[in-house]
DNA sequence: TTGGAAAGTCAACAAGGCTGACATAAAATC
DNA sequence: GATTTTATGTCAGCCTTGTTGACTTTCCAA
């Protein structure tokens, strides 16, 4: 392992790059994250619902008539457990899968009333804390934690993200 | 749900706080966590473990002698499902458990030189990922990156986190 | 017309959460 | 000294959400 940027690399001095200070980094995502999914957890357990339903709505509701395949490549799981997921949306009502028009084998989703009301519970919930977490923090503090999150990701899944990011606003 | 934070609110217009940059800072935790297990999760499957695996080996690493209630209230799971994780890193020499001696009731988690081998492995290629995404956006953002992070912890896991966070440097 | 892509289904399995019940040892308290 | 509480471990069983593999149906496109 060596230093690994415990003090000076390259002639600069980036103590931001240390081991230690990577570390915080490391645990700061993972007590985040936890916080992140608690609001809408609390919610999907009253409704008997998990974390995968959820993302799928998320989707559904930021790309509607996405296909089943699109949410694949985005949510990045197979294409059976996604398929038991839509299955009890499909179900309950609350997700609406539509036969292609152009192409018969395509299913459009699209999220029922009854499935937008679930969807904005969960997400009012999930940017309640968010909307909190940036005030505290600002602007500035905001655009850095974007950046950093942003240059997290795998190439695929940034670019994934990319497409959608500016699709809306 | 009505505006939530689109457009002026209390006089000052803060745009960053939309709910369209929420839900642009949502996504990117999203896809972000993804990659930021994705390494450790290549290198875990090698060695037929999981991510419950990591986190315990982290923490030991991190506080070694930690009892195993510490690490249940850092970790947040229960203690059948920890210690189904203890065990068989204990039995596979990774992690060695020690009587109290003060209070013989406890167990003290240490890791081996094998277990300490792996945790370093793993935290490697985490930090590989966290250094290179650091250097991408620079200090000022890393720092905006943290604090966005801490607030949004719930209260009783940030208390764990600073207790942490100061501990070695 | 036929190959292959898209979608769905069934079966089986594993990791890692959970609850509840119970056992043991040791510490703390009455 | 007896009782209660605490720390840990363990057994059994359940759920969600991921996996692989095999197979079918539909239907577009070469």
């Amino acid at each position: 392992m060596a230093e690994g940027g415990v003090g000076p690399v390259g002639g600069e001095n980036l103590l931001f790059l240390t081991d230690e200070q990577l570390r915080k980094g490391i645990e700061a995502m993972f007590f985040a994250y936890r916080g992140f999914t608690a609001d809408p957890d609390r919610i999907l357990e009253r409704h008997d619902y998990g974390r995968a339903h959820h993302r799928a709505m998320h989707f559904i509701h930021r790309s509607p008539g996405t296909t089943v395949n699109n949410l694949l490549a985005i949510l990045g799981v197979t294409k059976q457990s996604l398929n038991r997921v839509l299955r009890t949306l499909i179900e309950d009502q609350l997700v609406e899968s539509r036969v292609g028009r152009r192409d018969k084998r395509e299913r459009h989703l699209f999220l029922t009333e009854k499935g937008a009301q679930l969807e904005r519970e969960l997400s009012e919930a999930q940017r309640g804390r968010m909307r909190a977490a940036y005030r505290a923090a600002g602007p500035q503090a905001v655009a850095g934690f974007r950046q950093v999150l942003e240059a997290m990701m795998e190439p695929e899944m940034r670019r994934q993200y990319m497409t959608l990011k500016d699709a809306g606003a």
